[in-house]
DNA sequence: GATGAGTGCTTCGGATTTCGAAGCACTGCC
DNA sequence: GGCAGTGCTTCGAAATCCGAAGCACTCATC
């Protein structure tokens, strides 16, 4: 259940999957998580460390752990899940309101 | 990547996870949810609803749509990531702070 | 039919988290 | 030196989360 604690805080998931694709540095990361906050991404990425899924490279950028890969790939069916899923919304699109990206969010 | 946004909630997986065992009723399913707060368990549940995750049976239970089983069997290696994980965890302790159930968080 | 218990759900003040703009120290480059 | 880019921190405001309290309703039990 510690887990799902983990994975669900804001960010987390969307910062393990990014990393999988290859090690980035801060500011890079940073965009491609649709600019999120610079505070949250260092406050992630350092209980990233702790739970050692991520690490800092040599030359400074963040990747993923043999243990952190293990989880992003984990998410693989999650991933695969959301495609149907989007298929699914866009088959049936109800009167408004989607559930996520609904606009509930603020990124001002 | 909306996927990840919505899972990306607190609560949002774990109440997944909950219903796919069994349809609940709202003040069970708070309860199995080590007693989450009930207006954050509403406001996730009409998103699950809103995103066809999940219904209100005839009863008056909550239960996941066949969608919603769907996301949660997706959750299935994740499940199993999480027990490598703890093991690893529990073999190489460090000094201190864990980074999941760190005490980050207010249960007062 | 009153009483009590259980339900789904809402309200609301306060604690916590997230945001984002700004800035600091440092490195490389012209 | 001046400029740009980096990782990272600070901080006030906004959004989210919490949890106790309560409402309307159902269903037994008295």
């Amino acid at each position: 259940m510690a887990a799902l604690d983990l994975f669900g805080r804001r960010w987390t998931l969307r910062i393990i999957w990014e990393l999988g694709n290859e090690p980035l540095g801060f500011r890079l990361l940073q965009r491609r998580c649709d600019g999120m906050s610079s505070s949250v991404l260092q406050q992630r990425l350092t209980e990233l460390q702790e739970a050692r899924l991520a690490e800092v490279l040599s030359d400074g950028n963040y990747t993923l752990t043999p243990l952190g890969h293990d989880a992003r790939e984990s998410l693989g069916p999650v991933i695969e899940w959301s495609r149907r899923w989007a298929a699914e919304l866009a088959d049936a699109p109800p009167a408004a309101a989607e559930g996520a990206d609904d606009g509930r969010h603020n990124r001002s």
